[in-house]
DNA sequence: CAAAGATAGTCATCTGGCTAACTATACAGA
DNA sequence: TCTGTATAGTTAGCCAGATGACTATCTTTG
């Protein structure tokens, strides 16, 4: 394990000039961002080439395993992808222009205007869904399976 | 392992859509995404009582843990930031503002205007600092320290 | 040593998400 | 039934960071 990486770097840094402290748990937390960050990046090139962004593949994405038909309101949407409702109003503006949802109505509930997957998001997302996955599991490729789930099992403890 | 967390939902709903597919790494993926989200967000809080954002914290530390003379230049800084030059300026500005940091001069290079942190920065990070730990202690505090120490060298294998 | 190219940093512009205010609708209680 | 309150969604304004163009300086090379 002789060879540094940035957080090898960042670790040494600190304990170098504040030698008093524990940083751990900092540097744990900093290669966690790290990964995520850099993949996101990976991700947004892969997403590119099928003419979306990771924020419109994620909303495609909740509508597409909602299953039939296909259909979740704004909130409901927001909350799944971890975004404030004013944030999905705009994903969800660029994505009806696109011609990929549309805003259809609940007459039940008039204040609602529920969002559906048209025909050619669904062919979009389910597109995009192939190459996603084939990067999420490159991500991962330098784990064993075993050590993938025992990584799944350490990180559902932190929730 | 029976109370559902948001990933197995989310796994739930795209094996009941899409059976053919694999959705291991993803939901993998989606964890440690969610993690670090949620992870920023108790940050910025905690950030926040000491009069920082992450980003300004961000600069700060890498100022800090070089040691003496606690001076990097605005392309280090980028660098060990993930951010852009151009990102980069624009904190300058605020920090250099709010007389966390000055720009220098470097006789032997007059394209650069070196960082340096002031008295007042090195006094603000430091007591940042305490709690910045504090926090990242707190986060990984459902793991013993063996778990702490698997997932570290998982995340090491994974860059 | 002049010209071409590389490098450091900033600026202008654009985008995406946040907060907070606002409109419209639904509901609960006196 | 009227009133107050909660909920759904949008809009306006703000801010951080990305990209790409630009200035100034340094370095290389013919």
């Amino acid at each position: 394990m002789d060879n540094e990486d940035p957080i090898d770097e960042l670790l040494r840094g600190w304990e170098s000039t504040r030698p008093d402290l524990e940083f751990q748990p900092m540097a744990l937390f900093a290669r966690c961002n790290r990964f995520v960050t850099l993949s996101i990046r990976q991700l947004e090139a892969t997403l590119a080439k099928h003419g979306l962004s990771v924020g419109e593949f994620d909303v495609l994405s909740a509508l597409r395993r909602s299953g039939e038909p296909f259909t979740l309101r704004p909130s409901e949407l927001a909350e799944r992808v971890m975004v404030t409702r004013a944030g999905i109003t705009s994903r969800i503006d660029k994505l009806e222009q696109s011609g990929h949802v549309e805003r259809v109505r609940d007459p039940s509930d008039r204040r609602s205007e529920p969002i559906a997957l048209t025909k050619a998001g669904r062919r979009r997302i389910d597109g995009a869904l192939a190459a996603y996955l084939e990067n999420q599991t490159r991500l991962f490729s330098a784990l064993s399976p075993t050590q993938q789930r025992q990584l799944g099992a350490l990180l559902r403890r932190l929730s």
